[in-house]
DNA sequence: TACTTATTGATAATGATTTTCAATAAGGAA
DNA sequence: TTCCTTATTGAAAATCATTATCAATAAGTA
């Protein structure tokens, strides 16, 4: 499905597509946590076995270049990817089990204007992100 | 002046106060921007020369522990610490000279309350932070 | 089908952080 | 103050993540 498009999309900027790259692609694309580079590899080695480690390094640099995939930042670490999602959305993640659920939520700009009146800044960014259970980790 | 207050935390805490320790925290605590452990390295020599960079990561590691600094994370890296303000407070950088400002603002409630609805999680943690220019950058 | 050149994986290099360890010094007890 | 226990230190080595190098390979256009 989507896999496909994330590879056109590579295609249309230019890069080649390759096994390595599909392999890495259907991967992230399928995933409802933020994964690691090694852990890209390790499941994405199951679709391709010749697949390197710097491959995916490299596979995971083009598609956050294109931002089709976005880095996760998390207390125990930050080296972990996503899907980017469609237009601005942020990220809630279970703190049990590392699923990713997308919300979008712009109810902010008030408060960020309020906070460039009171400290002089020009405000231009913002990073939100929530932290806590999903339906099924809450229950068990 | 609050230099000593995260010493006295440390000696509350069980740790002792040493000479390293002292210029460390120094450092740390009169910084306005957030610092990398090799940079705070580098500023803490000027205090005390034998300082060891190894004791720079153990100190920080110390004061992230007790609450007494915090992590910032940054599109281009998340290794660096600064002062954890005081209760509940977000970030505001600049994305021009690093300088960090403070600020409060819990208006976030109503939305997270919407998105817990929406997406069944139980949330019990905001991450919330700013970019953008100071009033200095701004000018220049 | 042929050919150009991006891409590959292996290896080596780098950079950041952690571990190990013997020497030192903090700070409570006498 | 002086002594003594033990946390802390810095240097060096080990580990872990990421990046650069390079010759061999394969994408995809002509």
């Amino acid at each position: 499905m989507s896999a496909e498009v994330w590879l056109t999309q590579l295609h249309k900027n230019g890069y080649r597509i390759t096994k390595a790259r599909a392999a890495v692609v259907e991967t992230v694309e399928k995933s409802t946590r933020a994964l690691t580079p090694v852990e890209v590899y390790d499941m994405a080695r199951k679709k391709y076995r010749a697949l390197g480690l710097v491959t995916v390094y490299r596979t995971l640099e083009k598609l956050e270049e294109l931002h089709i995939i976005q880095r996760v930042h998390q207390p125990m670490g930050c080296q972990a990817f996503i899907s980017a999602g469609h237009g601005h959305q942020h990220l809630l993640l279970c703190q049990n089990c590392g699923q990713v659920a997308f919300f979008e939520g712009d109810d902010l700009d008030a408060l960020i204007e309020s906070v460039s009146k009171k400290t002089g800044y020009q405000i231009s960014e913002h990073w939100f992100q929530l932290f806590g259970l999903c339906a099924n980790c809450r229950v068990n």
